[in-house]
DNA sequence: TTGAAAGCGCTAACAG
DNA sequence: CTGTTAGCGCTTTCAA
């Protein structure tokens, strides 16, 4: 178990040449027409000693380092991208991928040296969520041929394989849903940004509220205020818009916020102002009184975008692939009115 | 950009040997006295180039990947895990290492074959969350030299890294704060498991309540069980011990559940039941009432554990480390009873 | 101070 | 069917 084994030693053990060997680890028995009883023996040889080809050998010579970089927002702070690392994981293992993962903390300069730092270490493939004004770089890597799968939002300007929701028609949904259950002044909660995710959930909301024939009231926040300040953004907000009796937020993080705004203002929801959210998230579960959301399906996502990399990968499929997926409004007692 | 530079392609451009190159890239030009002029000229140039060495050819040369495997239960499960994934990867980056990913679901298993598959592949170093029964695939790694930081629960039969909370005391401390407030009859809800964080935690509670002559209730939950079984769970023995008026939830998503649990059986935190739990969530934040509990420090503990593996890895470092830092209680609301 | 050269372990073209 | 062999790009010993 100590000292190492290489496709030689196993080799010279067996009586064979290490071309033999390489052939057979590598699935090429058959094109080769090895004898059937050989490979078995090599393959059962390597079974008991256990042997495991170095694959940093095989990267120099391959060209590939059977590594796949998760680029998201952050790690932390979005369950979202953690469930999706979760679940890409085994699948990325079990063909032999590792994964590893960087933030970007949402910023175009980190995202770009990260990507930068990234292709010239021979990474094979990148799933990211991509920061604005990226464009460039993630073509950089598309002319590389280097796969590239965007997840949770997309650059429209790139041909790119891309995995993500229908946002438009989720918000619409969800403000036609508010505006069924009677909620008239209905705001929209998001951040300042041109991502596209952002821009369809809006697209959504406006979509829904002109269509009614209703007031629009948004509130933007910036991403890198302090958690503090944004509550009580939302606070002024809401205090300086009495009339307004339902709130959409953008992103759950910003329905975290928006939450304790609207403690903080001692608001009875839904009766005072109703909530809805998106992305689910633990606190909305179980909140008082629960929060209505829209869930996205985050096991279908990660499903098509390990598939839509390993198949890149593979060079099977060279085609772009977008996938969108429709996302699930759950309705909870946030946004519906206590029956008078 | 688009041909691969080489180490030979810039000494060649340069008119100098490789090695030369080498010595200089490897920060050795002091030691191998090369001109300073030389140095500044190689530098520069490599700069201009935008060169970067071949990972892959590095690694086979020297048998290091850079590459760290930080092994968790579960990244999405328990904040703690992306939190600490977030937190050394930016160091680990700064000093040209890159992290990979995987979950053990906690299964002595699954974490057996993951170390297997991790240790052949010239992995440099290993952060690992052990479940039950790994000592033995541990222990090989620490006998080839790999370097090993053991988080968040240590294995007392191994001699080995480790960067953890002071569990006991701070279940001691948060079951004293619960007796100072007048409760007498507390809980303690945890899971089946013999890792040491967990019989710490309860070492704790033992010792504050036979400290204190106060009965034990304790209720051990399966892991596995779906996490509706075990919110009914919770319920039945809330319901078979009528006089129980404090609970103490050994980790955050049994803090959860209980939660779900109390909210099933409609008692009101704290007049009917006080509640705290270990380890901080948003969910407890902004709870009404907001839940008491025990914080990790994750900064300090993520820095202490990058810190840790990169020494060992640099080799600066041979000794074994097990650094153990306080928790912090943070009372809120559920734990303390309305003034009457 | 610098250069030549020997591999690290593996793949694959080419030659039997 | 199987073996020989030439590198992949880099580090490092030894020689100059």
């Amino acid at each position: 178990m100590s000292k190492k084994l290489s496709i030689r030693d196993i080799g010279k053990e067996l009586g064979i040449s290490i071309t033999t060997v390489s052939f057979i680890l590598n699935g090429k028995a058959k094109e080769k027409r090895i004898s059937e009883a050989l490979t078995e023996k090599v393959l059962k040889f390597v079974e008991e000693v256990n042997f495991k080809p170095n694959m940093m050998a095989q990267g120099l010579r391959t060209g590939k380092s059977k590594i796949i970089c998760l680029m998201v927002e952050d790690i932390s702070n979005n369950l979202l991208f953690a469930q999706v690392a979760r679940l890409i994981e085994e699948e990325a293992h079990s063909k032999g991928y590792r994964i590893i993962y960087c933030s970007t903390d949402n910023k175009t300069e980190k995202a770009i040296e990260l990507i930068r730092l990234f292709r010239d270490r021979s990474i094979d493939g990148f799933i990211i969520t991509p920061p604005e004004g990226i464009e460039d770089e993630i073509q950089s890597l598309i002319d590389e041929d280097i796969p590239v799968v965007l997840i949770d939002r997309n650059l429209p300007k790139l041909k790119c394989n891309y995995v993500g929701i229908e946002n438009l028609n989720s918000s619409y949904q969800a403000i036609n849903h508010l505006i069924t259950n009677g909620f008239n002044n209905i705001a929209f909660v998001s951040i300042e940004s041109d991502q596209m995710q952002m821009v369809d959930r809006q697209g959504g909301y406006d979509k829904a509220v002109s269509g009614a024939g209703l007031k629009s009231f948004v509130k933007k926040l910036n991403f890198y205020n302090s958690p503090e300040q944004n509550v009580s953004e939302i606070a002024s907000f809401l205090t300086d818009n009495k009339e307004i009796d339902a709130v959409f937020f953008s992103t759950n993080y910003i329905g975290v916020w928006g939450l304790q705004a609207i403690k903080s203002l001692k608001l009875n929801i839904p009766n005072d102002i109703a909530v809805v959210s998106f992305d689910d998230h633990d606190l909305f579960k179980f909140y008082s009184p629960s929060i209505t959301v829209i869930a996205q399906p985050v096991p279908e996502l990660s499903t098509h975008i390990i598939r839509l990399m390993l198949n890149a990968l593979k060079e099977k499929d060279t085609n772009i692939h977008e996938i969108i997926l429709p996302a699930q409004l759950i309705i909870r007692d946030s946004s519906t009115k206590a029956v008078s």
